[in-house]
RNA sequence: GGAGGGGUGCCCGAGCGGCUAAAGGGGACAGACUGUAAAUCUGUUGCGCGCGGCGCUUCGGAGGUUCAAAUCCUCCCCCCUCCA
């Protein structure tokens, strides 16, 4: 049996704050087992890693045999989370919501043990809450003035951007979920912070034992700037294929990398310290550090024979320039050819890879096309075409040329 | 209800009768270099035509003025600011 103080350090690793800690302590020692909540809203169907860092922490008081709760705002997803827009958020339809949920749910498993895990809708008291419980015990129990000391709410009052009622009644709900379960701690990103508070203040409120609050950082995109997430498209979803996870992953710039080791894999704090003077005094290749990365995140979300194979196909192409072993094939009719021949720029633009003439033609006085590893300069070039020729477009864009009827 | 400001290419943003397919930045793509799709540097970034040129489409929408419009006029749609 690991003990509460023990716990307690484990816990904690990772987070940006935990109000607090002093409380997460009594509440192990005194409840032994306490009740997790994550709520996710089901707006967007596909789970990037971003999402994975408060996973991995529910899947780590899951370890220390606590309950966990995933709660589904499938109701409050049809409102919209106002937290961290500048404008009003769409509200989502009752249908996209439903469906949304399960593939949620579906790529949660591959973090949480779902046998473990209690799945519940917010609908479940949502849905037939009257407007007289609405007023009683949501709205009369928090003020205007408290909901507007949040930032992005105050920023778009000051600026008379508009604001919903229905809004201003979000992180009511949130919080009502809270104390719907008896939530012994919530946790989420940072800028979920807020909307945990206000569930803290309603559980006081109806005499139950505030929750704790525990935020966790927001994981930066591969871009390293903005925060990750697929409308940016700087995301790696979840259930992506191997090989796509890996490039991605490889693409990250140096200085990214360390935060992602740090975030979204097992290696321990000590262990990165040790490779950061490694890399630092010359003695470790970056990339080195990144393919490992990249292996063990395909490792976790595939398994590691996948992970192996995307390593070696990514050497293979991007180390040593090769071609890639699997080629999408692209069926050149005879009818196209005269005297067997076929002008590249139209051979371009069959194959699909580039946008129109304009854009093979850029390429190819760019020097990007090779053809059977021979760069073609020249825009005007008429080609031979046999069957199975390979074309590459730039670094990444590969296929193999099918000669049809 | 009244007064004013604005909608420009993937995004931000300049232009306000011809020299504007439209400055600048971001992004994206490509090349060089390399340790990888990192960093850095350079280039490209509306479309078509067998193409050192010609043509077409684009500046909220629809019309109009003009040899010539993103730029001027009319109507319409949308956004914002100030006053009530």
């Amino acid at each position: 049996m690991i003990t509460p103080e023990k716990q307690v350090e484990l816990l904690t690793r990772g987070c940006v704050e935990v109000i607090t800690d002093e409380e997460l302590v009594d509440k192990i020692k005194r409840k032994g087992r306490l009740t997790v909540k994550y709520g996710a809203d089901p707006s967007a169907p596909d789970l990037h890693l971003g999402h994975s860092i408060p996973l991995r922490k529910l899947r780590q008081f899951q370890e220390l045999g606590h309950r966990v709760i995933f709660i589904i705002g499938d109701f409050t997803a049809m409102i919209g989370d106002p937290t961290g827009v500048s404008s009003t958020r769409r509200q989502l339809s009752r249908e996209e919501v439903q469906a949304n949920a399960q593939t949620y749910l579906q790529q949660v498993g591959k973090i949480l043990d779902l046998e473990k895990t209690e799945v519940v809708f917010n609908s479940q008291w949502f849905s037939r809450m009257s407007l007289e419980e609405l007023i009683n015990s949501l709205a009369s129990k928090y003020t205007l003035a408290r909901i507007l000391e949040r930032d992005d709410f105050a920023t778009r009052f000051k600026n008379e951007k508009p604001i919903y009622i229905h809004e201003l009644l979000y992180p009511l709900m949130q919080g009502y979920d809270s104390l719907m379960i008896s939530a012994d701690v919530e946790i989420g990103g940072t800028d979920q912070k807020f909307n945990m508070l206000v569930g803290r203040e309603l559980q006081r409120e109806v005499g139950q034992e505030p929750q704790i609050v525990m935020t966790l950082p927001l994981l930066e995109g591969l871009d390293g700037v903005a925060k990750m997430s697929k409308s940016l498209n700087n995301y790696v979803g979840l259930t992506e294929p191997p090989d796509v996870m890996f490039g991605k992953l490889m693409s990250i710039s140096d200085e990214l990398m360390w935060r992602y080791i740090e975030l979204l894999t097992d290696t321990p704090p000590q262990e990165i310290e040790a490779l950061k003077r490694k890399v630092g005094e010359g003695r470790l290749n970056p990339m080195e550090v990144k393919m490992k990365l990249a292996f063990d995140i395909v490792a976790m979300y595939h398994n590691e024979q996948l992970a192996q194979q995307a390593k070696r196909e990514f050497e293979k192409v991007f180390r040593q320039r090769d071609i890639p072993s699997k080629l999408e094939e692209v069926v050149i009719s005879k009818d196209y050819l005269k005297d067997g021949k076929l002008w590249v720029v139209k051979l371009l633009v069959l194959s699909g890879f580039v946008n129109g003439a304009r854009e093979a033609k850029r390429l190819i006085s760019q020097g990007a096309v090779r053809i059977n590893k021979q760069q073609i300069s020249n825009p005007d070039e008429d080609i031979v075409i046999e069957d199975g020729m390979v074309v590459q477009i730039g670094k990444r864009k590969f296929f193999r040329v099918v000669l049809g009827e």
